[in-house]
DNA sequence: CGGGTGATTGAGCCATCTCAAGGGGCGTGG
DNA sequence: CCACGCCCCTTGAGATGGCTCAATCACCCG
């Protein structure tokens, strides 16, 4: 409790990897841990009795997952790619949070910056036709995608997960990103990559769901 | 009613009233303050550009509304019935955190209380079926409505809230109020309350999702 | 006793889901 | 280097749940 902030340097900026659709953490598991994205990216889950699976968030490199640091996990977290993360004990969390705070009084901004996407599907779910959800999802993360040579965006999702983030089917987005294509709103020069064509009509189909909601880092 | 008194003293226990419809602070607002429900119901609403609403959550007597104190509120707040609220200052409730932090290290309930509802409204909305959502809203809010001396809940959410929370129609979620009532799973004596009959399998409808999730109270 | 708001019900249409079959890319192994 | 197989994406046709629109009803309040 009085440790500085070097507390496990063995840790600290030594990422650990992940292989595409491994486990980070299950939803209900008590919170030791929040794990920062260094590359890569996650999803959170939420499986129902049933048995079905619902993305509530993606995140990317520099995002922070399992917050706020309290009894157990709401999410299960898995990689979407292979990834690479740093986990920091709650211990360590929380005296970086409460410094933090006594010097900025913004220390909640990391917090803030994990429930945001979360926030912001709920918005999105709130909104009816395939096309317009699908633009909003697009929006939201389009300026997180690693760029390629050609000006192209890396889209590492695969459209099953998409289809679970917006609740509908792989074949529903699948025909959303038809006509988006054919509206030469963007092109997909690849499967996994996307490119944005207009902006604009991009966000006019999201239908201002997607707006920008503040700055986002610890 | 009266626990504990951390928060600014001059204040405390001075709870301000609000009328059903008032506004109590606005999306994108500088959040200033923490806003504590004592009595009465509130709603948080997100407006899109199209001027489509959205009920993200409601809010109820013990909640606390306006967390994590960042920025900028990230939704409107109004009151659904009267309310009786207190105000706490964003540094006074910074002051809080930070002790309540510090003896046992589980500061951030109050923050996990508010977000939870927020991320079970994108549980619910993923899924399909007005039906199912309609019971997970129900199985939420059921412990926290005040009870009628003939053993019902009194039920203040107008069908027109309830729709924009479920993101459905109001015709649809009468529909399913009626369907309900049909299977006898619920009566409703009046229009403004409800009596739970067979809570097991409301709760079947809605297929596990509204799951006890945990500890809700700073 | 109106007037207004919110709830209820019905009929028709459309978007999306479902189910089923085909295609393309990528990695593996020969 | 090519062939195979797997996984994911793609496309089609049919069924259907929910939305839209519109009219009526019940309740609350002045």
């Amino acid at each position: 409790m009085i440790h500085s902030a070097k507390l496990e340097p063995q840790r600290y900026g030594i990422a650990m990897p992940a292989k595409s659709g491994e486990m980070l953490f299950l939803e209900g598991d008590p919170c030791e841990h929040v794990y920062e994205l260094r590359a890569g990216v996650a999803r959170g889950i939420s499986v129902s009795v049933e048995g079905d699976r619902q993305v509530a968030a993606f995140f990317f490199a520099g995002d922070q997952i399992g917050l706020p640091v309290t009894e157990t996990y709401r999410f299960t977290a898995e990689a979407v790619t292979d990834l690479l993360y740093v986990r920091h004990s709650r211990r360590c969390w929380h005296e970086a949070l409460i410094r933090s705070c006594r010097e900025d009084g913004r220390l909640l901004s990391s917090i803030w910056a994990e429930q945001d996407p979360i926030f912001r599907r709920g918005i999105i779910l709130g909104c009816n036709g395939v096309l317009v959800r699908l633009c909003a999802l697009l929006s939201s993360i389009m300026d997180r995608l690693a760029v390629t040579s050609d000006g192209s965006l890396f889209l590492p999702l695969p459209q099953v997960d998409m289809a679970a983030y917006l609740a509908t089917t792989p074949e529903s987005v699948c025909r959303a990103l038809r006509r988006l294509r054919e509206q030469m709103i963007i092109t997909m020069p690849r499967r996994d990559q996307i490119k944005i064509i207009d902006r604009e009509r991009l966000e006019a189909f999201a239908g201002g769901v997607a707006r920008q909601t503040g700055p986002a880092f610890l």
